[in-house]
DNA sequence: AAGCCAGTTGCGAATGATTTGCAGGAAAGG
DNA sequence: CCTTTCCTGCAAATCATTCGCAACTGGCTT
């Protein structure tokens, strides 16, 4: 049911997630066509943080002719409907993740480009309070951290 | 000697960190050129964080003539010298600020653009402590909150 | 199974910010 | 004043992303 012979491990997960995305597609009113679900399961499945370029790349693998454009035009709708998210780092083109439940910031490592996400109630709290000392209240925040491996005594 | 007849008050700070862009720019080993110093000039003085089109604009005032191309290229050789800094908002252009003694993170208020600075010490020590924890060392980070005015029972 | 039709698609052209190639121009120092 | 090397303005090039548009197709309706 999740398509080729990958680790049987974690494909029951992904094929929840591609059914999530599905109907929140569904939802939004748009139709599901080869492309889309295409898009969708390489969504569901990436692991990793890739761009428009990359998910293009392997939904052609799944659907061949899906345009860049259509990847863009779903991956844009997908956001609209907030089960993926678009991060933007410094420079770099914009890379995509499917919202998890939990929220979460990310760290790059500057020198592999590798990313490793990461969670701090004590932050989150402080930047909420910070902000509301302030006057303001937060909308969405965004941290990064451009990180680099530690030398651990070598 | 600040030129104009802006405000007495803060006027000689301006000169001053107009004189720091231009030392960075002679160490670096560039030659001071006429917009050159129209643009150390405009960026010393501006007090928000405004984008490279807007810095040509003002440029424009004091040399009549200098192209958006040299504002980037000198803007560019600044940050390379790390006397400013340039601030990438969600989508829009990159804005530039000069570097102040202390480091701080942005609250950008999502309804009128307006950005506010802020620092805070136990974010900085937690994000250490976080990255720390995971193996790494934080080269730099980004944190930017996205707010809006809190409704102040009116 | 056919038909309908608004929503979609692929393509190429358009954007918008930023960079770059190049020929003429101008800082710095002799 | 002269020379050398770095700069500048301009136009064209990039790069990621978006758009216009004619052809196409989901997903109903019949």
């Amino acid at each position: 049911m999740g398509g080729g012979f990958a680790q049987e491990n974690g494909m029951a997960a992904i094929d929840q997630r591609t059914e999530e995305l599905t109907q929140a597609l569904r939802t939004a009113g748009v139709r599901i066509t080869r492309q889309r679900k295409a898009l969708l399961e390489v969504v569901a499945g990436a692991e990793d943080h890739p761009d428009a370029v990359e998910l293009h790349r392997r939904a052609v693998e799944k659907m061949p002719g899906i345009s860049l454009s259509t990847v863009y035009r779903t991956l844009t709708e997908l956001e609209a409907q907030g089960v993926i998210q678009r991060l933007q780092f410094e420079g770099e083109a914009a890379r995509f993740e499917h919202t998890e439940t939990d929220h979460h910031d990310h760290m790059i490592d500057v020198e592999t480009g590798e990313v490793v996400e990461f969670r701090s109630e004590r932050i989150e709290a402080l930047q909420a309070e910070i902000a509301a000392a302030m006057g303001y209240e937060i909308v969405r925040h965004r941290l990064e951290l451009y990180v680099r491996r530690k030398p651990s005594g070598g």
